[in-house]
DNA sequence: GCACTATGTAACCAGAGGCTTAATTAAAGG
DNA sequence: CCTTTAATTAAGCCTCTGGTTACATAGTGC
């Protein structure tokens, strides 16, 4: 799995094929057909894939039938888990407020004075 | 918001960016101080998280204050949505058995009287 | 106005990545 | 065997993108 995730996914065509392959296993030369580009360019796109952990290809004779990894999925939602818990709003503000008072102090050691006058 | 969602995130220093910025607002200066690359890539990096709808700057005297946009990430997890529900077995053997017959299809015609055979 | 600070834009360069055609590997079947 | 089919790999081209340095823009405070 040398292919990072975000990366394999950052290609249109890359996500339309798991998409594709949401519905079921599918020949190579099944998902070439749906893409307007040619098999050797889906070819390197299913490779891209296979590396990033998002497909799998067993060889059924001088055919290779590709099916979604869903678990390769994973690190991706484990990575949004993070932004879906919002901090409560004070917090927010709190720091907000921090990073205000900071970016100020930098150039303006008195700037209390003026807010405060 | 005319640079896709999925290439913003595919590049690793715009990724850190916004993990930063979930613990909240940050300063341009700040962002770039953390990252090892110079002021006007970070600039950029930033122009592109704006454009996909990551971030938000409010200018603030003569710096500019970065907020995460959480909701920015929404479309994202719609598309994750998708596959987080399987199908059941029985359909998903279904379409494999499909997928090979229509494979072979194409190139065997009387694949059918070799079977029956 | 002038100096200084914060940020962004411009211009340019180098590497990455996607597409194509041509060649290669390998299974099926006469 | 030889041909056909399925798929991948190789080689080359060309664009996109991220990085840098140099420059521009715009607040702040004297």
């Amino acid at each position: 799995m040398r292919v990072d995730l975000f990366a394999a996914l950052a290609d249109p065509v890359r996500r339309e094929v798991v998409e594709l392959l949401a519905d079921g296993p599918v020949t190579a030369g099944v998902i070439a057909e749906r893409f307007p580009v040619t098999r050797p360019a889906v070819s390197r796109h299913l490779r891209v894939l296979r590396e990033a952990g998002l497909v799998e290809a067993q060889v059924r004779g001088q055919q290779r039938v590709y099916t979604l990894r869903r678990a390769g999925l994973a690190p991706l939602e484990e990575w949004l888990e993070r932004f879906r818990a919002p901090v409560l709003p004070a917090d927010r503000l709190d720091a907000l407020d921090t990073e205000l008072r900071r970016g100020r102090r930098a150039r303006d050691t008195e700037g209390e004075r003026r807010g405060t006058a």
